[in-house]
RNA sequence: GGCGACAUACCCAAGUUGGUAAGGGACGGCUCUGCAAAAGCCAUAUUCCCCGGUUCGAGUCCGGGUGUCGCCUCCA
């Protein structure tokens, strides 16, 4: 155990634009680690999933490394509109319209959609889950609070934080605010300067939203950032070590997030913050979850791939770099998988201690590798290397499930079972191997390969092994 | 219009402080095998988008160019 702790953690820092050193201050026992989660009114795609794999890179790193994580999660279940005007359609509400359920129903249902996938991707669970609707009432107290300290004003559609009172507003993206000002696409409304956003919203006069709250300042409802500072406060203080999120989030989420946060608390709000690049679809982009057009889980799922392929897809690149998808790197992931297991599966049991210099050699790499801003392509290069190593299959074994215990790729179970496809029902195909056996014995080779070849049509491949044929369907 | 990122073999992709190109997938050869598969072995970028420069030495630093993409509107 503090042997792990020699070995140094070092991360790449948004906020320096550099990689440091990670450590905890001295009276902190636990890692206080926001992600921001997902808005439930549609289907985390694979782009988002990527997201929270590499938050759970960085969760089982942190915990391999000794550290207690205290890990929060938001769920946001309220709808924000598309632009600070009210031109754009409430994300929710679009969602209820679409579906045909109210915006309750379909929070609950996409949220429940969003853990199973979290869940089938072995992504370990934050140690709090929490709501953004769930947290009103902390969310006016940091409106409040901000009011309080002359950090806001009112327009006629809501309150509205000023930015410029927050010097350092433009730090953390390092902002050109007179050029932001000159190329807004977005119109001003009443909002005094461009970097300007709503704190919390009131709701228009002529008409009932399906989410409003009373406030102070009248029915209303919260503005897009308020949220994540709000809970993260509320349940981790007032500074955190961690707080990850997408990149696209750096110039306005989570500017926005520092300005109030740190203007309320007068105190830094996260020590780190980690992003998470995009995933990109072949020549063409990112995949956009509000444009709904693209790729879920269940897609991927439906298809016959398990989802522990997708994992070993995002492990192969770094997080801060575009990982570009395409079903070819899929089918490259899928049978890198399956080779994988093809080593580790007879490894399954057997073991043994840690102890020579070459197995510790082995380990001390691998984890050189996560704490170096979690180079999981190194590291998984390290696990190819050490299986092919003349190692034990004890010492083997043990690394495997080590190292697994940061990859999560489920390599202490075996290969996991393919959804069979064919039309032939197991017993059949059962029953033409024994056929085919049988012809084998009588060296009737000619049959034997006709039933290899009917099998292999029904995309069933056979596979002689000492103990009897096998076989897996594609 | 502003800001920024990236460019490594057929595909994905790693490359600390410059020192002579990880790993995975596919493909090819050999051994083994009735066949096939598995397994094992071997091979696989004189080269890192292009052009200059610094250096004994650059994928790695500097300058210029080209290309792709992202952000500036909710978005991981």
């Amino acid at each position: 155990m503090s042997k792990s702790k020699q070995a140094i953690l070092r991360f790449y820092n948004t906020a320096s634009r550099s990689i440091e050193e990670f450590t905890l201050p001295k009276d902190v026992p636990a890692v206080r680690m926001y992600c921001c989660g997902p808005t439930v009114y549609h289907y985390a795609h694979i782009g988002n999933l990527r997201s929270y794999l590499f938050e759970d890179f960085l969760r089982r790193t942190l915990e391999y490394f000794d550290y207690e994580v205290n890990h929060v999660v938001n769920i946001t279940d309220v709808g924000h509109l598309t632009s600070d005007q009210d031109e754009g359609e409430d994300k929710m509400e679009k969602g209820a319209e679409r579906t045909g359920k109210t915006v309750w129903e379909v929070a609950e249902y996409y949220t429940q959609a969003f853990f199973k996938d979290i869940d089938l991707l072995n992504i370990v669970a934050p140690t709090l889950w929490c709501k953004a609707t769930d947290h009103i009432p902390e969310q006016i107290d940091l409106v409040q609070k901000l009011e309080a300290k002359g950090y806001t004003y009112n327009t006629s559609d809501g309150v509205y934080f000023d930015s410029l009172k927050f010097d350092r507003y433009a730090d953390f993206a390092r902002l050109d605010v007179e050029n932001l000002q000159k190329g807004a696409r977005i119109d001003m409304g009443e909002k005094k300067f461009v970097t300007d956003f709503a704190l919390w919203k009131f709701s228009p006069a002529d008409s009932q939203r399906a989410m409003e709250w009373p406030s102070p300042w009248g029915k209303g409802f919260p503005g897009w950032h308020i949220e994540c500072s709000a809970m993260a406060m509320h349940h981790l203080g007032p500074t955190l070590d961690i707080h990850c999120g997408g990149t696209d989030h750096i110039r306005i989420h989570h500017t926005n997030e520092i300005a109030q946060s740190e203007c309320a608390t007068g105190q830094t709000f996260a020590r780190f913050w980690m992003h998470g690049e995009f995933l990109r679809m072949g020549e063409s982009s990112k995949m956009s979850k509000s444009s709904g057009d693209f790729l879920t889980l269940k897609v991927l799922l439906d298809q016959g791939y398990h989802p522990m392929e997708y994992r070993l897809l995002a492990l192969t690149s770094h997080y801060r770099n575009y990982l570009n998808f395409s079903f070819e790197a899929l089918d490259s992931a899928k049978d890198g998988l399956r080779n994988l297991h093809r080593r580790t599966d007879p490894l399954i049991g057997k073991a043994t201690a840690i102890s020579s210099d070459s197995a510790l050699k082995w380990q001390h790499d691998f984890k050189s590798a996560m704490s170096d801003d979690l180079n999981t392509a190194k590291a998984l290069g390290i696990l190819n290397s050490m299986l092919r190593s003349d190692l034990d299959d004890g010492e083997k074994s043990a690394l495997v499930l080590d190292f697994d215990k940061v990859l999560g790729l489920q390599l202490d179970k075996t290969m996991p079972e393919k959804a069979k496809q064919s039309s032939l029902a197991t017993e059949e195909i059962e029953a033409l191997i024994a056929q085919r056996d049988q012809a084998k014995a009588e060296r009737n080779f000619i049959e034997s390969d006709r039933i290899r070849d009917e099998l292999a049509n029904q995309g069933i491949k056979l596979q002689d092994t000492p103990q009897g044929t096998i076989w897996e369907s594609e």
